[in-house]
DNA sequence: TACAAGGATGTAATCGTTTACAAGGAGATC
DNA sequence: GATCTCCTTGTAAACGATTACATCCTTGTA
C-alpha cells in the first residue's frame, strides 16, 4: 500500500504538499496539484484516516450506545443519527447494552480508547456514574430519550411524565376505572417511572384508587408485553384498560389479552408509548403516545457536533413535543 | 491526557515494559508488573487504541452494511454479527446504504480508509463493482443475504428460489390459482428476482399461466406493500393471494387489503418473507418463510473472523436452511 | 568459580499523516 | 534596483503506541 511520501517521491515534491493537495487544494498551484494528482493515481493511493486521527486527534467517528436495535424506536432514531453524522462526514459505532449498566460502561470506555470523538447515547442507568467521567474529561456527549437530568448533560427527550399522564387519561376519559400499567423496570431507566409518574398522577387527578397489583415490570419486548398481560388477566379483579410503557410491549399485550380469548379493544384497551411504524399497520391500530424518534436522533446528533466544535459550549437539554394518537385500540366501557 | 512514555517515567521503566504490561502481562515480571499498574492509577492514563492499531494495522473494527436498518431483519442480523464481534472483542461501524448503490460505495471506501480490518455487506447490487475491488485487494468482507455467487465471495445466504417456490405452493395448494407477487426491485437485488423465479417456476409445475399484471416492484416497505396491494386490488382481474417478499411489505399489503374492503384472511391471503418478530404477532398472525436473520449475523461474523486469521483463507459460501411457516393470513379459497 | 541459558528489560526505529515554521520566488511599488 | 508582500513549497517534529533486537541479570550446573 503506497504513503503520501510514495506520492511525494513520485511527483517531485514534498510530504506537506502532498497532504495539502488532500485538506487544502486550493493552496497549491495548480501545476503541482494535477501533478500530485496524477502521481496519486499512478500509485493507487490510498488515503490512510486512520494515520490522519492519530495526528489530528479527530477520528470523524462518534460512538452511538443504545439498550437494543432490535426496537424499531431506537432503529428509528439511530437512523437519525446516522444521517446527520453521515452529512458532516463522520460515521458511527454501534453498540446494544441490552438494559445492562456493565455493557454502557463497557462500551463507552472501548470507544473512548478507540478516541471517537464524542458519544450519543440512550442509557440504561438513571444514575450512571460512567457518564460523570465523560463530564470530567469533557468529552463531547448528548444522552437521547432522557429525562430531565440534573448536571452538566446535554440531553434531548420527551416529557415521558406528561406522556404517561395523557394516554391514562385517554383511558379515564373512555370510561375506564381499572386501568394497569406494564412498565419496564425502574432501577433500569427512569424513562419508565416518569411515565408511571404521570399514569399515577392522572389516576390521582381523577379520584381514581391507585392499585400497586395492576403494574407489572417487565422487559421492554414483545413477550415482556404478552406475559405480563396474561398474568394481569389472571388477576381476581382484572383491568379493563392498560398502559404499555412501549409500543412492543403494548403490542405484545394484545397478543397476551386475544390469547385469553378477549377480542380488542372492546374486552381490552391498550395504550402504547413510542408511535412506531408498525403501530398504525396492526389491527386493530394502536392508540399511543408518539415520539418523534428519529427527528430526536438528528436533534441528539446537531448537538452533538456542536458540542464538538466549540468544546465551552454550554450543555443544552431539549424537550420535543410528544403528542397521544388516538386509534383503534382503545374503546369506552 | 498521559501516555505510556508518562507512565514509564514515572514507574521508572521504558516504554516497551509498560507496552508489556498491557499487552503480555506474563511476561514482565511482578514485581515491575505492580509497580507500573501503579503508576497508570496515580497519573490516570488511558490506552490509545487508535495508536495502538496505527502500529498494529489492525483496528479491532468491523463495517458493516446494510440496506436500512429500519428494517427488522437487518436489525436481527445486525445484532447476530454485533453479539459476535463483541465477544471477539471488536466493535462496528454500521452504514445504511438505503438501497443506492453509490452509497454502498462510498461507505465501503471511507470505511477502507478507516483502516477496518474487514466487511460485512447485505450489497445492493448483484454487480456490485466495489466487491471486486475489494477482492483485487485483499480485505476480507462476507456477503450477507447472499445469493450464489461466482467468483472469491464469501457469502451466506438462504436459498430463495426454494423460499419463492414453497410460499406459492402453499398458495397454490390452497387453491389459489390467481397469485400475485409484490417484489422489490430486481435491479436493487436479486434476492427478490431469486424470489419471484421460484414463484414462476411453482406456477409453471402446477400448470398455472403467468400473469405479468400481477407483479408489482416497489421499496421494501410497509408504505410500498401498501400501494401495491391497493393497485392490484384495482386490476380488473385482481388475485386471491399475493406471495410478498419481504415481511414488511407483507405487513403493509395486509393493511391495504383491509383499507379496500377485504376481510383478511377470507378475501385474500398473505404470505411474507423474513419471519421477523412481529410477523406472529399481527392478526391474522402472518405466514411466511421463515430466515435465520441471528445466526445469519453470528455466521456471517464468523466467518469474517476465520478470514481474517488466516488471509490465506479459500472463501466459503455457507446455505441456512429456511422454512415455510404456516400461520392465520393464508387461507382456502 | 565459571559459564550457559533463559528471563526481564531497554533502545530505538517504525507506522502515515499533519502542521508550525522557515524559506524561496515572483510581482508590485517606489 | 531595493524592498515589501504574498503565494507556494519544503523541513522536520510530533502524535502514542509496538516490536525486533540488544543487553543485562539471575540462576542452575558442572
Amino acid at each position: 500500500m503506497s504513503t503520501i511520501l510514495d506520492v511525494a517521491k513520485l511527483a517531485g515534491v514534498s510530504t506537506a504538499t502532498v497532504s495539502r493537495v488532500i485538506n487544502l487544494p486550493q493552496t497549491v498551484r495548480e501545476s503541482t496539484r494535477k501533478k500530485v494528482q496524477h502521481a496519486m493515481g499512478v500509485c493507487n493511493y490510498k488515503y490512510n484516516a486512520l494515520a490522519r486521527g492519530f495526528a489530528t486527534k479527530k477520528t470523524n467517528t462518534i460512538g452511538l450506545i443504545i439498550p437494543n436495535i432490535n426496537n424499531p424506536v431506537f432503529a428509528e432514531s439511530t437512523r437519525g443519527v446516522q444521517d446527520y453524522a453521515d452529512s458532516n462526514k463522520t460515521q458511527i459505532i454501534l453498540g446494544n447494552t441490552y438494559y445492562q449498566y456493565e455493557k454502557e460502561e463497557g462500551l463507552i470506555n472501548t470507544l473512548r480508547e478507540k478516541q471517537v470523538d464524542g458519544f450519543i447515547i440512550t442509557t440504561t442507568n438513571p444514575k450512571s456514574i460512567v457518564l460523570n467521567s465523560l463530564v470530567e474529561e469533557k468529552v463531547p456527549f448528548v444522552l437521547l430519550y432522557s429525562t430531565p437530568k440534573k448536571g452538566a448533560f446535554s440531553a434531548v427527550g420527551v416529557d415521558n411524565f406528561k406522556g404517561g399522564y395523557l394516554a391514562t387519561e385517554h383511558l379515564v376519559k373512555l370510561g375506564h376505572k381499572r386501568i394497569g400499567m406494564i412498565a419496564g423496570k425502574f432501577s433500569i431507566s427512569d424513562r419508565s417511572l416518569h411515565r408511571w409518574h404521570g399514569y399515577r398522577q392522572c389516576l390521582k387527578n381523577y379520584n381514581i384508587d391507585y392499585d400497586n397489583k395492576l403494574l407489572f415490570q417487565t422487559n421492554y419486548s414483545l413477550a415482556g408485553g404478552k406475559v405480563s398481560m396474561e398474568k394481569m388477566l389472571a388477576l381476581q379483579d382484572p383491568p379493563t384498560a392498560v398502559f404499555c410503557s412501549n409500543d412492543y410491549m403494548a403490542l405484545g399485550a394484545m397478543k397476551g389479552a386475544r390469547e385469553c380469548g378477549l377480542s380488542l379493544p372492546q374486552d381490552m384497551s391498550i395504550v402504547g408509548f413510542d408511535d412506531i411504524q408498525i403501530a398504525s399497520y396492526v389491527v386493530p391500530r394502536l392508540t399511543t403516545i408518539h415520539q418523534p424518534a428519529y427527528e430526536m436522533g438528528k436533534l441528539g446528533a446537531k448537538l452533538l457536533f456542536s458540542l464538538m466544535e466549540e468544546k465551552t459550549g454550554k450543555p443544552v437539554q431539549k424537550m420535543l413535543a410528544s403528542s397521544l394518537v388516538v386509534r383503534g385500540s382503545t374503546h369506552g366501557v
